[in-house]
DNA sequence: TTTTGTATTCATGTATTCAATCTGAATTAT
DNA sequence: ATAATTCAGATTGAATACATGAATACAAAA
C-alpha cells in the first residue's frame, strides 16, 4: 500500500506531508486556519500517526505552528516574506552559480542546457504549467550542482516558498522569454568557467525577477 | 510526565528532539551512525512514537537521513559545511544587522547591550561555558530583532550548526575579547541608526570569526 | 453582574499492537 | 566452491487504545 491515488510517496507520512505542504503553499489552506489531526486524517483517509509526523515536519519549516496540546495553525507566506526571500536570494544564489561554474562537469552543464531548451519549447507551445515547472527546474538543478549542502538546503527552501508568485511572474508579458535568456547567459558564463560573471548574472536575474514581481504584488 | 529530568520540554517529542539534536551537534553521535527507534526509545525511556516524530524533525534539518523501512543515519556537520556557513553568513547576517539598525527600539538595543555586558562579565570570570552562551545570545537576539521571518529562520539554523566550532574559536587567545568589541561596534552603529555601517561591521565580524576558525580547522 | 468552581467534551500526547519490509545467516541447488 | 533461495529475527510503518490537558458551558456564590 502507501501510494495513495496521487502516487509515488513511499509511505503515508510523506504522502500527508506533500499533500498538506501543497495545500498551504497554494493558498488552499489559509493563514491562521486551524488544523485538527483527526480532521486531516479523515480527509486523507489515514490514521492520526502519519498526520502527526507530517505536522512535525511542516512545523520545522514554519508552514504550520504547533501549539502544545492545542493543535496546528497554518502559517502562510506573506508579502514581507517574499520580499525578504528575493533579497536573500540576490545575495547568495550568485554564490551557488559561481560554484557551479567552478565545479560542474560538461555533462552537468548539458543537463542545464536541456532544461533551458525544454523551457523554450513549452513557452513556444504556450504550455504555462510545464513552462513554470521547467523554469523552476533550472534553479533546482543549480542547487544540486553547486555541491554545497547548506546552499542547497537554503535555496531549495526559499525557492519552494515563492513557487506561487514565481508562477504569476512568468505569466506577465515577455517575462518568460526574458527569464530564459537570463538563464542562458548564466549558463554561458558557467561554460566559460567564469565564476564571477556567473555570479553577477545570476544576481541580476534574481533582481530582475523581483523587479518584475513588484509590478504585480505590492512588495518593498 | 514530560519534563524528563532535563526539564522544560513541554512534551516527550520535544524532549527527544532536543536530546538527539544536542547529541548530534556535539559529536556525541557520530556521522554515519545508525539509530534505531527502539534503541533511542530505550535509552530515553519513552515509547517509539515521540522518537519517530523527533526523527522526522531532525530529517527536515538534515541532521539525520531517514531511509524508508531501514531507519535513521546520523549526518554530522562537515568542514565544508562550516566553510559554507560562514560564507553565507558573511553575505546575509549584515542584512539582519541593518534591519535591526532601522527598526529596533531603544529598549531592544538595551537588551543587546546587556548581553554584551554579561559576556564581558563572564569573560572576566573566565567562565567559558557562560561566555560562549552569551556570545551566541547576541546573535540569537539579533535574529529575533531583525523582524524578518526568513532571515531569522536561516540564520538561527546556520548559527546552531556551528555551535561547536564557535565554542572552539572563542577559546583561542584574545578572540573572546575581540568578539565582544566587534559586537559592541555593531551595536554602536545600530544606536546611531546607521544601517550601512551596522551591516559592514557585522559582515566584518563574521569574516573575522571565520578567519580565526581557519587557524584551528583546515577550512578553505 | 461578575467571578469562581466544576463537569463535559474534544483534541492532543503517548503507548501498544499488528502488519509489512528488510537483513543476513543457514540451506539448497548448480 | 559458488550462487540462489528460504526463513527467522529484527526493524520500521501504521492503526488503535488509552491518558492527559485545554476549552467550554453552566451553575453556584459573591
Amino acid at each position: 500500500m502507501a501510494t495513495k491515488e496521487t502516487g509515488r510517496s513511499v509511505n503515508l507520512t510523506d504522502f500527508v506531508y506533500q499533500e498538506l505542504r501543497t495545500r498551504i503553499l497554494s493558498g488552499n489552506y489559509k493563514e491562521g486556519e486551524a488544523l485538527t489531526e483527526l480532521g486531516i486524517a479523515g480527509e486523507l483517509d489515514v490514521s492520526r500517526t502519519p498526520v502527526r509526523e507530517a505536522l512535525r515536519q511542516l512545523e520545522q519549516e514554519e508552514l504550520v505552528e504547533l501549539r502544545p496540546n492545542r493543535g496546528a495553525v497554518v502559517k502562510g507566506i506573506s508579502l514581507n516574506d517574499i520580499r525578504d526571500i528575493y533579497e536573500i536570494r540576490s545575495l547568495i544564489e550568485g554564490l551557488a552559480a559561481a560554484r557551479v561554474a567552478e565545479q560542474a562537469t560538461t555533462e552537468e552543464m548539458n543537463q542545464l542546457e536541456e532544461t533551458l531548451d525544454l523551457t523554450q519549447f513549452y513557452l513556444d507551445r504556450k504550455d504555462y504549467e510545464k513552462l513554470e515547472s521547467m523554469d523552476g527546474r533550472f534553479h533546482q538543478q543549480l542547487y544540486e550542482l553547486c555541491r554545497s549542502r547548506m546552499l542547497r538546503r537554503i535555496l531549495k527552501d526559499l525557492h519552494n516558498y515563492v513557487g506561487q508568485s514565481r508562477g504569476a511572474s512568468l505569466k506577465t508579458e515577455g517575462r518568460a522569454q526574458a527569464s530564459i535568456e537570463e538563464h542562458r547567459r548564466v549558463l554561458e558564463a558557467m561554460r566559460a568557467r567564469d565564476p564571477e560573471q556567473a555570479k553577477a548574472r545570476m544576481t541580476e536575474h534574481v533582481l530582475n525577477t523581483r523587479a518584475n514581481l513588484s509590478k504585480i504584488y505590492r512588495i518593498q
